[in-house]
DNA sequence: TCTGGGGTCCTAGGACCC
DNA sequence: TCTGGGGTCCTAGGACCC
């Protein structure tokens, strides 16, 4: 009997816009996108005409006029997805999931049970299909890596089985693309040098793939020719930094737009910090411009801090320190904040001893002025939870009349704290 | 009619310490 | 007067992934 292959990654197809289909029949072999002045998922019958996911909704049409417009039905998309993930557990404790639609699966203790890998994968796709009504792509292989490159392959709808021994086989014709990490710019400075396939990438000496790809992700194509990749499937941990942004379209880069923008941003963030009982200490803010120019300032505190006014106040100095660095630049085009170098937030917070007001009061946890700035925080976030999240704070007007993206589709992506 | 939102990781330079 | 080498942390930019 030959070796079989341990590792699975499975990949829900087209995943929201499968979803849509999935609910609305009359949507089915249709080319569709959820969303509308940017496509946030593209059915398999519209990317045929080269639609994508963060298109812009009018050149989407215009690669393929028949498309149709769906809005998101977000909030079914978690608990489908959470459906499937619970089919993967059925064959598995070692799930590791790393988006709300892939999990990487070890089912080298299972094949006493349910048979090889490949049959494992075959029960997998047939009954998401047959419980949850949805498409789910299987790659195996000996690495984590090279399953991923087999699902991506086995798409749509497929399965692809990489048997040991046979690695070099499969991976050398295909595209540098399909490896993880690769991506449009290095493709091109690949191509720039004659390289297209893994095998010509494969068969560039070691040095001068470190020179084109970085010590690190030279030394991953190298793992991956040589099948030395990792294979160890552990459980998704923590996020290491939350962040929150928007796009604004065209504005002035003026207080009066910033302000607004900042604190609705730092809101989000800062809430969501409190939520979990987490600070942080480094906070960053970016700023694009009108030309989609991006430019990012941090700065990383001596306390951990999780106030939405006290973050807004830190990314308004930041974002002030951009753009006084770049005054040619007169509108922005979107902001953002992400808080970093996380820390667990103990509950104890406001018992700490007050001290002696410092220059920097404000953003001192424990202090007298941010003692009351976490009550104040915290009193929202009880409202809220009573109420509901509009119930009070921040409703940006700035915001809404560029009418970014639903709230509901922020959260998916968000990842656990 | 330009181009969403949530993240992770890498690189490189500089400050600072031992 | 000139000077090593390593480690850690911080900042800025950028590529990439879903």
């Amino acid at each position: 009997m030959r070796p079989s292959p341990t590792i699975l990654h499975a990949d829900l197809d087209a995943f929201y816009a499968s979803v849509e289909q999935l609910l609305d029949p009359s949507l089915r072999g249709r080319p569709i996108a959820v969303g509308g002045g940017v496509v946030l998922a593209a059915s398999y019958e519209a990317k045929r005409y080269g639609v994508s996911g963060g298109m812009a909704g009018w050149r989407a049409k215009q690669l393929c006029p028949q498309l149709t417009f769906v809005h998101g039905h977000f909030s079914d998309y978690q608990r489908i997805a959470d459906r499937v993930m619970a089919v993967l557990d059925d064959f598995t404790p070692l799930v590791q999931r790393i988006s709300i639609d892939e999990a990487f699966l070890d089912v080298s203790g299972s094949v006493h049970l349910f048979g090889p890998a490949e049959v494992i994968g075959e029960q997998i796709r047939s009954r998401v299909r047959a419980e949850i009504g949805l498409p789910i792509s299987v790659g195996a292989a000996r690495t984590k890596h090279l399953a991923k490159v087999a699902s991506q392959v086995a798409k749509p709808d497929g399965m692809v089985v990489v048997h040991p021994g046979h690695e070099r086989a499969f991976l050398d014709p295909l595209p540098v693309g399909l490896i993880w990490g690769i991506g449009p710019v290095t493709q091109k400075k690949l191509a720039e040098r004659g390289i297209r396939t893994v095998g010509e990438l494969a068969a560039s000496p070691n040095d001068s793939l470190r020179a084109l790809l970085g010590q690190v992700l030279g030394a991953k194509v190298s793992a991956l020719a040589a099948n030395e990749d990792e294979r160890r499937v552990q459980p998704t941990g923590r996020a290491s930094s939350v962040g929150a942004q928007s796009a604004l379209g065209r504005r002035a880069a003026t207080p009066d737009v910033i302000r607004p923008v900042l604190g609705h941003l730092a809101d989000r963030v800062a809430g969501r910090l409190r939520a979990k009982h987490r600070a942080g200490r480094t906070v960053t803010v970016r700023v694009r411009f009108a030309n989609m120019r991006a430019v990012t300032r941090s700065r990383t505190l001596p306390f951990a801090i999780a106030t939405t006014l006290t973050l807004t106040e830190v990314a308004e100095a930041l974002v002030h320190s951009a753009l006084s660095d770049h005054a040619g630049e007169r509108h922005i085009s979107l902001l953002a904040i992400s808080v970093s170098n996380l820390v667990d937030q103990p509950v104890l917070q406001l018992e700490l001893p007050l001290a002696p007001a410092p220059p920097d009061d404000a953003i001192r946890p424990g202090s007298r002025l941010g003692a009351t700035r976490w009550a104040v925080d915290q009193s929202v976030d009880a409202v809220r939870r009573r109420f509901g999240h509009a119930a009070v704070g921040y409703a940006s007007i700035v915001l809404s009349e560029h009418a970014s993206v639903p709230d509901a589709f922020r959260e998916l992506a968000e990842h656990e704290l």
